[in-house]
DNA sequence: CGAACCTTGGACAACGTTGTCATACTCTCC
DNA sequence: GGAGAGTATGACAACGTTGTCCAAGGTTCG
């Protein structure tokens, strides 16, 4: 096209900037910068011959410089979860990313693996990229860092969870009411020996939901027995071996609940394999749960609302909204599939 | 801590800078540079006196100015996939940021929704970021606008489809060879009507599955019949509808083959829901498959794997390799877990 | 015909950081 | 004791962009 030219090509692998677009078309560094952005005042020769130069160089505004010059946000906002992998967050994630590109922002997303230490170095992390905001499902149990940075322009929202030690919005669920309606349900049919895997009693939800489990019983004149109790329950694997040792004790449950999804997975296919009868409810309802061996009973609940409603308050946050921090806790629903195979339904 | 100073705090709401810094402790503004990026040369009662300020005032680096100015990689990958919930996908996000944090590197993620406008824009938008590489799962059907990109200096690598119009790395299954190992599988059964579901044609990976499945038939010399394959199966509704559907028509087929993990749901159901013993065997394993009403056998591969894979490769292109570029094609395994109910056994 | 305006374009500084270079000082060794 | 090497610090420019301001030229109107 241009044939001529008298300085060099001048892009040695280099990137062209404005200002190599500039001396191609002729014109100042600035009248790149307005046609480039689509501000006014520009004559449409003018911009025509910068259109040609920069599709002839290839140019691509450069995204940290111009936020950096003006101050701007990054137009990017960062999701720390606990494991991309696990249904739930990556539900979240998308949900959230999503609604992030309807205003052409985009998502840096950040695994904490459940590890405080990690979490912190992620979020640090993420706020020295100058993220618009910051959505958190915490696995720390301080959070008192991030004040500096909501009082510095970073808002904070806290998913699943509640941060500690620091005042910023939250989205959460029902744990303990949907737990105990889930309980309610095992007892109603006749259930009165009813045991509970969790994980860690350091997770914010396993403590609620255990109490929501422990308000059914006591609802229901059933005296708390340790023994029906076992935590540390990580995975469908260790799921599976609790549930085959409680079955083996003298005077052993005749119905679980199982307080993840993770955990409802390993309970299902240790009972199927022992072909037992035992009762099971799970929190958490996941895609397949219809299709089990045995149909499940679970308490459900909406994980697009959840990311939505985080999402939506965090944007009203970036977009200047200084109310006081706000909690908004979600319903669940007691999904009945079948189930808990009545040992003396009465 | 600090009583007294003649300069106002500075701070109105505004993030402090190594200017300010420099200007609390008494320093020029390089000495906290070097202080801040433990660069050598500093006394150490210089570097206290710059680490008191930069506590005191909660100073953090600015990250996008750091890597503006030092011309420096932004420490940041892009991976664009189809959607983040899909567990495929999913994984691959997972392994993908996992191996990044062992670099300091964040992953910038979005979901194409396999719209090819909408990954071009997202491409595009990374790039102006300055992502140090993109992983890219293709849905668009020309990437040649990633060419100049690549030779500025953004590596790109191909995950799970190979890009078009571009020569650059891929990472791939041999999706034919699996294809035609399940269907040799149905007809090893018995099974000379097989019904095939795929989602599009347009999408390579079911035109090479596709192109395996009738592999298998034509080496046991077994005619195409059209009526027997039904693309535009998006989701395990429409493959629930689909089985329904061909199981109605004359001369049914006695198996199915699914050529994704959506369509193989769908077509669980639909068989269970109507009792029937039609054979089936699905492309992709997925989590639960062991636990479905009757046993699956799928024909099943490493996502993890691939992931890996496909991050090292990109990484040691960040790293400046510049060899030929290359593409992996990784196994799959056809998983034999009970299924196809061999209509006549021999 | 000149004042007042609008349009268009450019020069320059600034965003927050780091690389380059210069300076002042200390130490070593012949 | 002076050359040479090394250490500690700072001044300044630069990264690629945008905001501010000014100037040149054109148009309108009294």
């Amino acid at each position: 096209m241009t044939s001529e030219r008298n300085e060099p090509p001048a892009r040695a692998g280099r990137r062209p900037t404005m200002v190599d677009v500039a001396r191609l078309a002729g014109v100042s560094l600035k009248t790149v910068s307005r046609v480039v952005n689509g501000e006014p005042h520009v004559q449409r020769a003018m911009a025509d011959r910068v259109l040609a130069a920069v599709a002839e160089l290839g140019f691509q505004r450069n995204h940290m410089a111009s936020a950096l010059r003006a101050g701007r946000a990054s137009a990017t906002i960062g999701l720390v979860i606990e494991e991309l992998t696990n249904p739930f967050y990556s539900t979240i994630a998308h949900v959230t990313a999503e609604m992030a590109r309807d205003r052409d922002t985009l998502l840096l997303s950040a695994s904490s693996e459940e590890d405080p230490v990690r979490e912190e170095q992620l979020l640090r992390d993420l706020c020295s990229r100058r993220v618009d905001g910051l959505l958190v499902v915490p696995a720390g149990c301080d959070h008192s860092f991030l004040n500096s940075q909501v009082e510095m322009g970073i808002p904070v929202v806290f998913l699943d969870r509640p941060g500690t030690n620091i005042e910023a919005d939250a989205v959460l669920l029902d744990n303990r009411g949907g737990a105990r309606s889930g309980v309610r349900r095992l007892v109603a049919d006749g259930h009165r020996r009813i045991g509970v895997l969790l994980d860690s009693v350091d997770v914010h939800t396993m403590r609620e939901r255990l109490a929501g489990a422990q308000d059914a019983l006591a609802d229901a004149g059933i005296g708390y027995d340790g023994a029906l109790v076992r935590g540390g329950v990580r995975d469908p694997a260790t799921a599976a071996t609790a549930v085959a040792d409680m079955l083996t004790q003298p005077d052993p449950p005749t119905a679980f609940l199982a307080l993840n999804n993770r955990i409802t997975v390993g309970a299902v296919q240790e009972l199927w394999r022992r072909g037992s009868d035992a009762g099971l409810v799970g929190f958490d309802d996941f895609e397949l749960s219809h299709l089990m061996p045995r149909p499940l009973t679970v308490i459900g609940y909406d994980t697009r609302e959840l990311a939505r409603r985080a999402t939506q308050l965090l944007f009203a946050r970036i977009d200047g909204d200084r109310s006081r921090p706000r909690t908004v806790v979600l319903p669940t629903e007691l999904l009945e599939r079948g189930l808990t195979p009545a040992r003396t339904p009465r």
